[in-house]
DNA sequence: CATGGGATTGACT
DNA sequence: GTCAATCCCATGC
């Protein structure tokens, strides 16, 4: 989608994104969990103020914010808000609808519901690495694109974030109700 | 300049 | 259930 998608409330974008796909090289995904951050609360990597590394959570929204996870793993988010504001929602997992193959052989597994099963997980399957920071996603590589009609209405459950020590009671945690592909199984309803 | 801690995953007890 | 892998960044001395 273009920029003004993403210039909303983070919360709201994280909400709508359920249901859209990811696409990256003929690999693609419907998103089936994801997380808001802003940069006023604890957990959100901006919240230690502008830095090299939050540079991009504070730039224009509709770019990619890639980083790295445990010194291992690259995590895929969407900027959002208008520029200055540091927010952004981070892509937890997808239900993967293109290049399953490719996919597998990046992963090193069969089953498709372990395939992007995690935000590690379909950075990886996607073949998304750090060089990605800053793309811009309606142009790519990295390219979020609106839902299909099958997906245009998934019931969304709200929950609290996962893996997090800071702010664990916010429930910003959004997932389609019923997927295989989530990370963890979806717990409150809203 | 040294150090601690992750928005995780997979292997192992 | 527990735990190591692995490295960049932010913090504190």
């Amino acid at each position: 989608m273009r920029p003004a998608f993403y210039d909303r409330p983070v919360v709201e974008v994280a909400r709508e994104l359920i249901g859209c796909v990811v696409s990256r090289d003929g690999c693609a995904g419907v998103i089936v969990e994801s997380e808001a951050y802003h940069h006023s609360e604890p957990a959100c990597h901006a919240f230690v103020g502008l830095t090299e590394r939050t540079r991009v959570l504070f730039g224009p929204p509709g770019r990619a914010y890639v980083y790295r996870s445990y010194g291992i793993h690259a995590c895929l988010n969407a900027v959002c808000e208008p520029p200055g504001v540091g927010a952004a929602v981070l892509i937890r997992a997808l239900e993967p609808v293109e290049g399953v193959d490719l996919m597998r052989a990046r992963r090193g597994l069969e089953r498709v519901q372990d395939l992007c099963s995690g935000p590690g997980k379909l950075t990886q399957a996607l073949g998304i690495w750090l060089e990605d920071n800053g793309c811009d996603l309606a142009a790519g590589p990295i390219v979020i694109e609106r839902k299909p009609r099958r997906w245009r209405a998934p019931q969304v459950a709200a929950s609290k974030r996962v893996g997090i020590t800071k702010a664990t009671e916010l429930e910003w945690r959004f997932c389609a109700v019923g997927s295989r592909c989530l990370s963890r199984p979806a717990f409150s309803r809203a």
